[in-house]
RNA sequence: GGCGCAAUCGAAUAGUGGUUAAUUCAGCUGGCUCUCAAUCAGCAAACGGGGGUUCAAUUCCCCCUUGCGCCA
Protein backbone atom coordinates (compact mmCIF):
# COMPACT_ATOMS: atom_id res chain seq x y z
CA UNK A 1 0.00 0.00 0.00
CA UNK A 2 2.93 2.06 0.48
CA UNK A 3 2.98 2.97 -3.40
CA UNK A 4 -0.49 3.10 -3.77
CA UNK A 5 -1.13 6.32 -5.95
CA UNK A 6 -0.92 9.47 -3.58
CA UNK A 7 -4.19 11.33 -3.70
CA UNK A 8 -4.63 14.60 -1.40
CA UNK A 9 -7.42 17.39 -1.59
CA UNK A 10 -8.17 20.90 -0.89
CA UNK A 11 -11.35 21.07 0.81
CA UNK A 12 -12.40 24.82 1.32
CA UNK A 13 -15.76 25.97 2.37
CA UNK A 14 -17.34 29.18 0.10
CA UNK A 15 -18.10 31.40 3.45
CA UNK A 16 -15.67 34.36 2.28
CA UNK A 17 -12.23 34.65 0.72
CA UNK A 18 -9.38 32.36 -0.11
CA UNK A 19 -7.40 33.50 2.75
CA UNK A 20 -3.86 33.51 2.98
CA UNK A 21 -3.91 29.95 5.63
CA UNK A 22 -6.21 28.46 2.84
CA UNK A 23 -3.71 29.15 0.03
CA UNK A 24 -0.97 27.34 2.12
CA UNK A 25 -2.63 24.97 3.14
CA UNK A 26 -3.48 24.36 -0.66
CA UNK A 27 -0.14 25.10 -2.13
CA UNK A 28 1.36 22.46 0.50
CA UNK A 29 -1.07 19.94 -1.01
CA UNK A 30 -0.84 20.59 -4.45
CA UNK A 31 3.04 20.84 -4.09
CA UNK A 32 2.95 17.39 -2.28
CA UNK A 33 0.80 15.73 -5.02
CA UNK A 34 3.01 17.50 -7.57
CA UNK A 35 6.11 16.16 -5.98
CA UNK A 36 5.15 12.30 -5.88
CA UNK A 37 3.28 12.57 -8.91
CA UNK A 38 -0.35 11.97 -7.42
CA UNK A 39 -3.45 13.36 -7.78
CA UNK A 40 -4.72 17.13 -6.40
CA UNK A 41 -8.67 16.96 -5.56
CA UNK A 42 -10.38 20.43 -5.01
CA UNK A 43 -13.91 19.63 -3.08
CA UNK A 44 -16.44 22.49 -2.17
CA UNK A 45 -17.57 22.29 1.32
CA UNK A 46 -20.54 24.15 0.92
CA UNK A 47 -22.94 22.67 3.71
CA UNK A 48 -23.28 25.62 5.45
CA UNK A 49 -26.32 26.97 3.71
CA UNK A 50 -26.42 30.40 5.87
CA UNK A 51 -22.97 31.30 4.57
CA UNK A 52 -22.12 29.67 1.26
CA UNK A 53 -22.69 31.35 -1.95
CA UNK A 54 -21.85 30.87 -5.15
CA UNK A 55 -20.04 34.23 -5.45
CA UNK A 56 -17.39 32.66 -2.54
CA UNK A 57 -16.77 29.93 -4.92
CA UNK A 58 -15.95 31.94 -7.68
CA UNK A 59 -13.82 33.76 -5.34
CA UNK A 60 -11.93 30.74 -4.35
CA UNK A 61 -11.20 29.40 -7.85
CA UNK A 62 -10.22 32.55 -9.17
CA UNK A 63 -7.93 33.05 -6.10
CA UNK A 64 -6.45 29.00 -6.91
CA UNK A 65 -5.89 30.16 -10.16
CA UNK A 66 -4.39 33.25 -10.00
CA UNK A 67 -1.27 31.32 -7.51
CA UNK A 68 -1.25 28.52 -10.62
CA UNK A 69 -2.40 25.72 -8.41
CA UNK A 70 -4.21 23.68 -10.78
CA UNK A 71 -6.63 21.06 -9.85
CA UNK A 72 -6.89 16.87 -11.26
CA UNK A 73 -10.29 16.91 -10.31
CA UNK A 74 -13.29 18.98 -8.88
CA UNK A 75 -15.16 22.10 -9.91
CA UNK A 76 -14.85 22.78 -14.13
CA UNK A 77 -12.59 19.68 -13.91
CA UNK A 78 -14.87 16.84 -13.19
CA UNK A 79 -13.30 13.37 -12.13
CA UNK A 80 -14.67 9.74 -11.13
CA UNK A 81 -15.34 10.59 -7.63
CA UNK A 82 -17.85 13.51 -8.32
CA UNK A 83 -19.63 15.47 -7.52
CA UNK A 84 -17.29 17.50 -5.54
CA UNK A 85 -19.54 20.12 -4.08
CA UNK A 86 -20.98 18.55 -0.35
CA UNK A 87 -24.76 19.83 -2.01
CA UNK A 88 -24.74 17.84 -4.53
CA UNK A 89 -23.54 14.58 -2.44
CA UNK A 90 -26.72 15.03 0.10
CA UNK A 91 -27.86 11.02 -0.96
CA UNK A 92 -24.44 9.48 -0.40
CA UNK A 93 -24.30 11.05 3.25
CA UNK A 94 -28.19 9.82 3.75
CA UNK A 95 -27.21 6.14 2.55
CA UNK A 96 -23.98 5.90 4.71
CA UNK A 97 -26.30 7.29 7.45
CA UNK A 98 -28.38 4.35 7.40
CA UNK A 99 -26.19 1.86 7.36
CA UNK A 100 -24.87 3.14 10.57
CA UNK A 101 -28.51 2.86 12.06
CA UNK A 102 -28.84 -0.65 10.99
CA UNK A 103 -25.22 -1.66 12.68
CA UNK A 104 -26.39 0.12 15.73
CA UNK A 105 -23.20 2.47 15.08
CA UNK A 106 -25.16 5.29 15.14
CA UNK A 107 -29.49 6.06 16.39
CA UNK A 108 -31.99 8.77 16.13
CA UNK A 109 -32.04 11.59 19.18
CA UNK A 110 -34.67 13.85 19.68
CA UNK A 111 -33.72 16.27 22.14
CA UNK A 112 -34.47 19.51 21.79
CA UNK A 113 -31.86 22.53 22.49
CA UNK A 114 -33.63 23.27 25.92
CA UNK A 115 -32.96 19.40 26.96
CA UNK A 116 -29.49 19.55 26.03
CA UNK A 117 -28.66 22.67 27.51
CA UNK A 118 -30.19 21.94 30.69
CA UNK A 119 -28.35 18.09 30.40
CA UNK A 120 -25.52 19.91 29.96
CA UNK A 121 -25.72 22.57 33.08
CA UNK A 122 -26.58 19.29 35.07
CA UNK A 123 -23.28 17.91 34.55
CA UNK A 124 -21.39 21.15 34.49
CA UNK A 125 -22.88 21.19 38.44
CA UNK A 126 -21.70 18.06 39.16
CA UNK A 127 -18.47 18.88 38.13
CA UNK A 128 -18.58 16.70 35.37
CA UNK A 129 -17.31 17.26 31.09
CA UNK A 130 -20.42 17.87 29.56
CA UNK A 131 -21.12 15.14 26.84
CA UNK A 132 -24.83 13.78 25.38
CA UNK A 133 -26.01 11.77 28.01
CA UNK A 134 -27.44 9.28 25.50
CA UNK A 135 -30.89 9.90 26.47
CA UNK A 136 -32.10 8.92 23.28
CA UNK A 137 -29.90 5.67 22.97
CA UNK A 138 -32.03 2.71 23.47
CA UNK A 139 -35.41 4.92 22.73
CA UNK A 140 -38.32 2.14 21.89
CA UNK A 141 -40.33 2.46 18.87
CA UNK A 142 -42.95 3.86 20.90
CA UNK A 143 -40.99 6.21 22.27
CA UNK A 144 -39.66 7.18 19.13
CA UNK A 145 -43.25 7.20 17.69
CA UNK A 146 -44.52 9.88 20.35
CA UNK A 147 -41.92 12.37 19.64
CA UNK A 148 -42.29 12.70 16.05
CA UNK A 149 -46.22 13.22 16.99
CA UNK A 150 -45.04 16.15 18.76
CA UNK A 151 -43.37 17.14 15.64
CA UNK A 152 -39.90 16.58 16.62
CA UNK A 153 -37.49 15.99 14.09
CA UNK A 154 -34.49 13.93 14.77
CA UNK A 155 -30.86 14.42 14.53
CA UNK A 156 -28.17 11.37 14.12
CA UNK A 157 -25.98 10.54 16.59
CA UNK A 158 -23.01 8.26 16.62
CA UNK A 159 -22.25 5.80 19.02
CA UNK A 160 -18.44 6.64 20.47
CA UNK A 161 -17.11 3.67 21.62
CA UNK A 162 -14.96 4.40 25.01
CA UNK A 163 -11.48 3.47 24.62
CA UNK A 164 -8.17 5.40 23.21
CA UNK A 165 -7.97 6.31 19.91
CA UNK A 166 -4.98 7.26 17.98
CA UNK A 167 -3.59 7.89 14.92
CA UNK A 168 0.10 8.79 13.59
CA UNK A 169 0.13 11.73 12.33
CA UNK A 170 3.36 12.06 9.52
CA UNK A 171 4.53 15.39 10.84
CA UNK A 172 3.82 14.77 14.93
CA UNK A 173 4.03 10.92 15.42
CA UNK A 174 1.68 9.27 17.45
CA UNK A 175 -1.17 11.44 19.03
CA UNK A 176 -3.75 9.76 20.91
CA UNK A 177 -7.40 10.43 22.48
CA UNK A 178 -9.23 8.93 24.95
CA UNK A 179 -12.79 7.84 23.42
CA UNK A 180 -14.90 8.12 26.93
CA UNK A 181 -14.24 11.87 26.71
CA UNK A 182 -15.90 12.29 23.73
CA UNK A 183 -19.37 12.99 23.09
CA UNK A 184 -21.69 11.14 20.85
CA UNK A 185 -21.92 14.08 18.17
CA UNK A 186 -24.63 14.69 15.42
CA UNK A 187 -23.54 13.10 11.74
CA UNK A 188 -26.90 14.17 10.02
CA UNK A 189 -29.17 17.05 11.17
CA UNK A 190 -32.75 16.87 11.68
CA UNK A 191 -32.68 19.05 7.85
CA UNK A 192 -30.88 16.02 5.90
CA UNK A 193 -27.37 17.76 6.11
CA UNK A 194 -24.50 16.01 7.17
CA UNK A 195 -22.04 18.01 9.73
CA UNK A 196 -18.89 18.92 9.34
CA UNK A 197 -16.75 15.84 10.68
CA UNK A 198 -19.18 13.12 9.10
CA UNK A 199 -19.32 14.69 5.15
CA UNK A 200 -15.33 15.07 5.60
CA UNK A 201 -15.04 11.65 6.33
CA UNK A 202 -17.57 10.32 3.67
CA UNK A 203 -15.58 12.11 0.84
CA UNK A 204 -12.54 11.46 1.83
CA UNK A 205 -13.15 7.71 1.69
CA UNK A 206 -15.46 8.20 -0.99
CA UNK A 207 -12.92 10.29 -3.25
CA UNK A 208 -9.95 7.90 -2.56
CA UNK A 209 -8.04 10.55 -0.57
CA UNK A 210 -5.00 8.46 0.70
CA UNK A 211 -2.99 11.55 2.58
CA UNK A 212 -5.13 14.03 4.83
CA UNK A 213 -3.12 17.04 4.88
CA UNK A 214 -4.74 20.38 6.58
CA UNK A 215 -4.53 22.83 9.58
CA UNK A 216 -3.62 21.67 12.79
CA UNK A 217 -6.80 23.09 14.44
CA UNK A 218 -8.02 19.59 12.95
CA UNK A 219 -6.39 17.45 15.05
CA UNK A 220 -8.82 17.49 17.70
CA UNK A 221 -11.43 16.78 15.06
CA UNK A 222 -9.46 13.55 13.70
CA UNK A 223 -10.26 10.89 16.56
CA UNK A 224 -14.27 11.59 15.49
CA UNK A 225 -13.06 10.71 11.94
CA UNK A 226 -11.50 7.78 12.96
CA UNK A 227 -14.66 6.57 14.66
CA UNK A 228 -16.01 6.81 11.91
CA UNK A 229 -13.71 5.70 9.21
CA UNK A 230 -13.99 2.21 11.22
CA UNK A 231 -17.57 2.31 11.88
CA UNK A 232 -17.76 2.46 7.89
CA UNK A 233 -14.95 -0.34 7.36
CA UNK A 234 -13.55 2.40 5.35
CA UNK A 235 -9.43 2.53 5.06
CA UNK A 236 -8.39 5.12 7.23
CA UNK A 237 -5.77 7.60 5.71
CA UNK A 238 -2.83 9.22 6.61
CA UNK A 239 -3.00 12.54 8.51
CA UNK A 240 -0.79 15.37 8.19
CA UNK A 241 -1.55 18.58 10.52
CA UNK A 242 0.74 21.31 9.17
CA UNK A 243 0.82 24.51 11.59
CA UNK A 244 -1.03 27.19 11.34
CA UNK A 245 -0.61 31.47 9.98
CA UNK A 246 -1.18 33.52 12.99
CA UNK A 247 -0.73 37.73 12.69
CA UNK A 248 2.01 39.91 14.28
CA UNK A 249 0.37 39.75 17.35
CA UNK A 250 0.31 35.89 17.17
CA UNK A 251 -3.47 35.36 17.22
CA UNK A 252 -5.70 34.06 14.24
CA UNK A 253 -5.44 35.43 11.11
CA UNK A 254 -7.98 38.08 10.40
CA UNK A 255 -8.71 41.01 8.87
CA UNK A 256 -7.79 42.92 11.87
CA UNK A 257 -3.97 42.29 10.58
CA UNK A 258 -4.88 43.82 7.03
CA UNK A 259 -4.89 41.51 3.67
CA UNK A 260 -5.74 38.14 4.13
CA UNK A 261 -7.60 37.39 1.17
CA UNK A 262 -5.37 36.52 -1.40
CA UNK A 263 -6.93 38.06 -4.05
CA UNK A 264 -6.25 41.19 -2.20
CA UNK A 265 -2.16 40.62 -2.89
CA UNK A 266 -3.51 40.50 -6.63
CA UNK A 267 -4.86 44.19 -6.10
CA UNK A 268 -1.94 45.28 -4.25
CA UNK A 269 0.24 44.08 -7.27
CA UNK A 270 2.10 41.21 -5.80
CA UNK A 271 3.35 38.85 -8.46
CA UNK A 272 1.35 35.01 -7.66
CA UNK A 273 4.98 33.49 -7.57
CA UNK A 274 6.48 35.51 -5.28
CA UNK A 275 3.32 34.81 -3.05
CA UNK A 276 3.26 31.10 -3.29
CA UNK A 277 7.57 31.63 -2.99
CA UNK A 278 6.93 32.97 0.43
CA UNK A 279 4.29 30.80 1.61
CA UNK A 280 5.82 28.21 0.89
CA UNK A 281 7.70 29.23 3.32
CA UNK A 282 5.37 29.81 6.47
CA UNK A 283 6.67 26.56 8.67
CA UNK A 284 8.60 24.86 5.49
CA UNK A 285 12.06 25.45 4.59
CA UNK A 286 14.23 23.61 1.76
CA UNK A 287 17.03 23.34 4.15
CA UNK A 288 19.34 24.79 2.53
CA UNK A 289 20.34 28.80 2.22
CA UNK A 290 18.21 29.68 -1.11
CA UNK A 291 14.88 31.04 -0.36
CA UNK A 292 13.66 31.96 -3.66
CA UNK A 293 12.33 29.02 -5.73
CA UNK A 294 10.44 28.87 -8.77
CA UNK A 295 7.52 26.85 -8.53
CA UNK A 296 9.05 23.72 -10.48
CA UNK A 297 11.66 24.05 -7.58
CA UNK A 298 9.32 23.90 -5.12
CA UNK A 299 8.14 20.49 -6.46
CA UNK A 300 11.30 19.45 -6.24
CA UNK A 301 12.15 20.81 -2.42
CA UNK A 302 8.84 19.80 -1.26
CA UNK A 303 8.67 17.02 1.12
CA UNK A 304 7.12 16.59 4.29
CA UNK A 305 10.15 16.00 6.67
CA UNK A 306 10.94 20.05 6.34
CA UNK A 307 7.85 20.97 7.33
CA UNK A 308 8.50 22.26 11.24
CA UNK A 309 5.41 21.57 13.40
CA UNK A 310 4.84 25.06 14.94
CA UNK A 311 2.86 28.62 13.86
CA UNK A 312 4.35 30.62 11.74
CA UNK A 313 3.70 34.64 11.70
CA UNK A 314 2.91 36.16 8.30
CA UNK A 315 5.13 39.19 7.56
CA UNK A 316 4.28 41.74 4.90
CA UNK A 317 8.04 42.97 5.36
CA UNK A 318 9.48 39.02 3.71
CA UNK A 319 6.20 38.86 1.41
CA UNK A 320 7.69 42.48 0.00
CA UNK A 321 11.14 41.55 0.08
CA UNK A 322 10.39 38.10 -1.96
CA UNK A 323 8.03 40.61 -4.12
CA UNK A 324 10.58 43.19 -5.07
CA UNK A 325 13.58 40.03 -5.82
CA UNK A 326 10.79 38.77 -8.72
CA UNK A 327 10.28 42.40 -9.49
CA UNK A 328 14.04 43.32 -9.79
CA UNK A 329 14.55 40.33 -12.14
CA UNK A 330 12.05 40.50 -13.97
CA UNK A 331 12.55 42.06 -17.77
CA UNK A 332 10.89 45.22 -18.71
CA UNK A 333 8.44 44.02 -21.04
CA UNK A 334 6.37 41.50 -18.71
CA UNK A 335 6.92 43.85 -16.25
CA UNK A 336 5.11 46.72 -17.91
CA UNK A 337 2.96 44.32 -19.28
CA UNK A 338 1.79 43.26 -15.83
CA UNK A 339 1.69 46.68 -14.86
CA UNK A 340 -0.68 48.30 -17.51
CA UNK A 341 -4.17 46.92 -15.63
CA UNK A 342 -3.19 48.96 -12.80
CA UNK A 343 -2.20 51.96 -14.87
CA UNK A 344 -5.19 51.70 -16.46
CA UNK A 345 -7.63 51.55 -12.94
CA UNK A 346 -5.29 54.63 -11.56
CA UNK A 347 -6.81 56.63 -15.08
CA UNK A 348 -3.24 57.35 -15.61
CA UNK A 349 -3.45 55.79 -19.44
CA UNK A 350 -6.80 55.47 -21.39
CA UNK A 351 -7.23 51.73 -22.91
CA UNK A 352 -4.42 49.49 -22.25
CA UNK A 353 -4.87 47.12 -25.07
CA UNK A 354 -4.27 49.67 -27.62
CA UNK A 355 -1.37 51.67 -26.46
CA UNK A 356 0.64 53.86 -29.05
CA UNK A 357 3.79 52.76 -29.63
CA UNK A 358 5.06 55.97 -27.77
CA UNK A 359 3.09 55.86 -25.17
CA UNK A 360 4.42 52.39 -24.29
CA UNK A 361 7.86 53.21 -25.02
CA UNK A 362 7.11 55.85 -22.42
CA UNK A 363 5.89 53.44 -19.83
CA UNK A 364 8.53 50.95 -19.76
CA UNK A 365 11.03 54.18 -19.01
CA UNK A 366 9.27 54.98 -16.17
CA UNK A 367 9.33 51.40 -15.24
CA UNK A 368 13.15 51.23 -15.66
CA UNK A 369 13.24 54.24 -12.96
CA UNK A 370 10.78 51.96 -10.66
CA UNK A 371 12.26 49.08 -11.18
CA UNK A 372 14.14 48.08 -8.13
CA UNK A 373 12.46 51.36 -5.95
CA UNK A 374 9.32 49.82 -5.92
CA UNK A 375 7.97 46.39 -3.36
CA UNK A 376 4.66 45.91 -5.28
CA UNK A 377 2.43 47.62 -8.22
CA UNK A 378 -0.01 49.70 -6.26
CA UNK A 379 3.52 51.02 -4.82
CA UNK A 380 4.24 52.20 -8.38
CA UNK A 381 0.84 53.86 -9.13
CA UNK A 382 1.66 56.06 -5.80
CA UNK A 383 5.32 56.77 -6.57
CA UNK A 384 5.37 57.19 -10.18
CA UNK A 385 2.03 59.27 -10.55
CA UNK A 386 3.76 62.37 -12.06
CA UNK A 387 4.46 60.82 -14.82
CA UNK A 388 1.23 60.25 -15.80
CA UNK A 389 -1.31 63.33 -14.49
CA UNK A 390 -1.05 66.82 -15.83
CA UNK A 391 -0.90 68.58 -12.68
CA UNK A 392 1.08 67.51 -9.54
CA UNK A 393 0.41 67.30 -6.01
CA UNK A 394 2.71 68.77 -3.80
CA UNK A 395 2.34 67.54 -0.08
CA UNK A 396 2.10 71.03 1.74
CA UNK A 397 4.43 69.55 4.30
CA UNK A 398 7.33 68.73 1.62
CA UNK A 399 6.31 72.11 -0.26
CA UNK A 400 7.15 73.94 3.61
CA UNK A 401 10.13 72.00 3.95
CA UNK A 402 11.86 72.05 0.76
CA UNK A 403 10.06 75.04 -1.65
CA UNK A 404 9.17 77.72 0.67
CA UNK A 405 12.76 77.98 1.86
CA UNK A 406 15.05 81.41 1.11
CA UNK A 407 16.18 81.67 -2.16
CA UNK A 408 14.69 78.46 -4.11
CA UNK A 409 12.29 80.23 -6.52
CA UNK A 410 15.18 82.36 -7.38
CA UNK A 411 17.37 79.06 -7.96
CA UNK A 412 14.69 77.73 -9.62
CA UNK A 413 13.97 80.25 -12.04
CA UNK A 414 17.93 80.31 -13.20
CA UNK A 415 17.48 76.98 -13.75
CA UNK A 416 14.22 77.16 -16.11
CA UNK A 417 15.95 80.08 -17.83
CA UNK A 418 18.92 77.54 -18.21
CA UNK A 419 16.90 73.99 -19.34
CA UNK A 420 14.24 75.59 -21.42
CA UNK A 421 16.83 76.85 -23.94
CA UNK A 422 18.95 73.46 -23.90
CA UNK A 423 19.56 72.12 -27.02
CA UNK A 424 20.79 68.73 -26.32
CA UNK A 425 17.89 66.71 -23.76
CA UNK A 426 19.98 63.94 -22.49
CA UNK A 427 21.41 63.07 -19.11
CA UNK A 428 24.67 64.56 -19.47
CA UNK A 429 23.85 67.91 -21.00
CA UNK A 430 21.27 67.96 -18.41
CA UNK A 431 23.22 67.25 -15.78
CA UNK A 432 26.16 69.76 -17.05
CA UNK A 433 23.59 72.24 -17.54
CA UNK A 434 22.16 72.19 -13.54
CA UNK A 435 26.05 71.79 -12.05
CA UNK A 436 26.74 75.10 -14.10
CA UNK A 437 23.54 76.96 -12.52
CA UNK A 438 24.52 75.94 -9.70
CA UNK A 439 28.08 76.93 -9.17
CA UNK A 440 27.04 80.31 -11.27
CA UNK A 441 24.88 80.69 -7.95
CA UNK A 442 27.70 79.07 -6.00
CA UNK A 443 25.43 77.04 -4.48
CA UNK A 444 26.06 73.33 -4.19
CA UNK A 445 24.47 70.52 -6.32
CA UNK A 446 22.46 69.63 -3.43
CA UNK A 447 21.07 72.68 -3.22
CA UNK A 448 19.44 72.58 -6.94
CA UNK A 449 18.00 69.29 -7.02
CA UNK A 450 16.50 68.59 -4.16
CA UNK A 451 13.79 71.49 -4.80
CA UNK A 452 13.94 70.36 -8.27
CA UNK A 453 13.09 66.91 -7.76
CA UNK A 454 9.85 68.51 -5.68
CA UNK A 455 9.09 70.64 -8.09
CA UNK A 456 9.20 67.97 -10.48
CA UNK A 457 7.72 65.64 -9.40
CA UNK A 458 6.23 66.45 -5.69
CA UNK A 459 8.20 63.96 -3.83
CA UNK A 460 11.55 64.56 -1.70
CA UNK A 461 12.67 60.73 -3.28
CA UNK A 462 13.11 59.03 -5.99
CA UNK A 463 14.99 58.21 -8.94
CA UNK A 464 18.17 60.38 -9.73
CA UNK A 465 16.99 63.22 -11.08
CA UNK A 466 18.70 63.81 -14.38
CA UNK A 467 17.25 60.59 -15.51
CA UNK A 468 13.71 61.20 -14.48
CA UNK A 469 14.01 64.79 -16.35
CA UNK A 470 15.21 63.05 -19.69
CA UNK A 471 12.16 60.70 -19.10
CA UNK A 472 9.97 63.33 -18.10
CA UNK A 473 10.44 65.48 -20.94
CA UNK A 474 11.90 69.47 -21.63
CA UNK A 475 8.33 70.71 -21.92
CA UNK A 476 7.42 69.73 -19.11
CA UNK A 477 10.56 69.86 -16.90
CA UNK A 478 10.06 73.58 -17.73
CA UNK A 479 6.31 73.91 -17.46
CA UNK A 480 7.00 72.27 -13.81
CA UNK A 481 9.71 74.65 -12.60
CA UNK A 482 7.19 77.57 -14.05
CA UNK A 483 4.26 76.56 -12.01
CA UNK A 484 6.64 75.57 -8.88
CA UNK A 485 7.96 79.26 -9.22
CA UNK A 486 4.67 80.63 -9.22
CA UNK A 487 3.36 78.88 -6.32
CA UNK A 488 6.13 79.47 -4.30
CA UNK A 489 5.24 82.82 -4.82
CA UNK A 490 1.84 83.01 -4.28
CA UNK A 491 2.74 81.34 -1.25
CA UNK A 492 4.82 83.97 0.07
CA UNK A 493 1.82 86.40 -0.56
CA UNK A 494 -0.52 85.04 1.18
CA UNK A 495 2.28 84.50 3.89
CA UNK A 496 2.96 88.16 4.33
C1' G B 1 -13.20 24.01 32.36
C1' G B 2 -11.67 19.20 29.65
C1' C B 3 -8.56 17.41 25.83
C1' G B 4 -4.80 18.15 22.15
C1' C B 5 -0.60 20.57 19.62
C1' A B 6 3.60 23.62 20.03
C1' A B 7 8.04 26.29 22.15
C1' U B 8 15.91 28.68 18.98
C1' C B 9 17.39 36.31 17.94
C1' G B 10 11.57 41.17 16.85
C1' A B 11 9.80 37.66 12.32
C1' A B 12 10.82 33.12 9.25
C1' U B 13 13.83 29.07 9.38
C1' A B 14 18.99 26.01 10.02
C1' G B 15 21.44 23.13 13.49
C1' U B 16 24.01 19.77 17.05
C1' G B 17 24.56 14.97 23.10
C1' G B 18 30.63 18.68 23.27
C1' U B 19 29.74 24.59 17.89
C1' U B 20 32.36 31.37 18.10
C1' A B 21 24.43 28.40 17.86
C1' A B 22 24.03 29.76 11.28
C1' U B 23 21.09 32.16 7.30
C1' U B 24 17.16 35.50 5.34
C1' C B 25 13.71 39.65 6.48
C1' A B 26 13.17 43.76 9.65
C1' G B 27 16.36 47.18 12.85
C1' C B 28 20.97 49.97 13.61
C1' U B 29 26.08 52.03 11.84
C1' G B 30 29.14 53.20 7.81
C1' G B 31 30.75 53.25 2.25
C1' C B 32 28.68 54.70 -2.57
C1' U B 33 25.33 58.81 -4.07
C1' C B 34 21.49 64.56 -5.73
C1' U B 35 17.32 62.00 -2.28
C1' C B 36 15.08 57.24 -1.98
C1' A B 37 15.84 52.46 -3.50
C1' A B 38 19.48 49.04 -4.90
C1' U B 39 24.28 47.49 -3.54
C1' C B 40 28.70 46.67 -0.39
C1' A B 41 30.92 46.38 4.64
C1' G B 42 29.78 45.93 9.64
C1' C B 43 26.73 45.88 14.47
C1' A B 44 23.00 44.16 17.59
C1' A B 45 19.87 40.14 18.64
C1' A B 46 17.73 33.68 20.60
C1' C B 47 17.98 28.07 22.73
C1' G B 48 10.82 30.00 28.13
C1' G B 49 11.57 27.99 33.57
C1' G B 50 12.57 23.79 36.81
C1' G B 51 13.88 18.92 37.52
C1' G B 52 16.10 14.50 35.77
C1' U B 53 19.29 10.97 32.22
C1' U B 54 24.58 11.80 31.06
C1' C B 55 31.42 13.03 31.95
C1' A B 56 28.48 16.69 29.11
C1' A B 57 22.16 18.92 27.28
C1' U B 58 19.62 24.05 23.34
C1' U B 59 19.41 18.88 21.62
C1' C B 60 16.66 12.96 25.09
C1' C B 61 12.65 12.29 29.26
C1' C B 62 9.19 14.49 32.95
C1' C B 63 6.76 18.68 35.22
C1' C B 64 5.47 23.85 35.02
C1' U B 65 4.65 28.14 32.23
C1' U B 66 3.14 30.49 27.96
C1' G B 67 0.84 30.50 23.14
C1' C B 68 -2.53 28.31 19.84
C1' G B 69 -6.50 25.01 18.67
C1' C B 70 -10.83 21.68 19.30
C1' C B 71 -15.01 20.60 22.40
C1' A B 72 -18.15 22.56 25.73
Amino acid sequence: MEDKKIRVRFAPSPTGMLHIGGARTALFNWLYARHYNGTFVLRIEDTDQVRSTEEAVNVILEGMKWLGLDWDEGPGKGGEYGPYFQMQRLPLYQEFAEELLKDEKAYYCYCTREELAESREKQVREGKNPKYDRHCLNLSEEEKKRYEAEGRKPVIRLKIPTREIAFNDLLRGEVTFDGGLLSDFVIMKSDGIPTYNYAVVIDDALMKITDVMRGDDHISNTPKQIVIYEALGFDVPKFAHIPMIMGQDHTRLSKRHGATSVMEYKKMGYIPEAVVNYIAHLSWSSGGEREIFSKEELIKEFTLDKISRHAAVFSMDKLNWFNSEYLKNMSIDSLTEMLLPFLKEANYIEDEENLSPEKNEYIKEVVKLMQGRIKNFAQFVDYADYFFVDKINIDPQVFDSVLSKEGVAGILQALREKLSVLECWDEKSIENAVREVASSLQIKGGQIIHPTRVALSGKKVGPGLFELMVVLGQDKTVKRLKEAIEKIEEAKKIGS
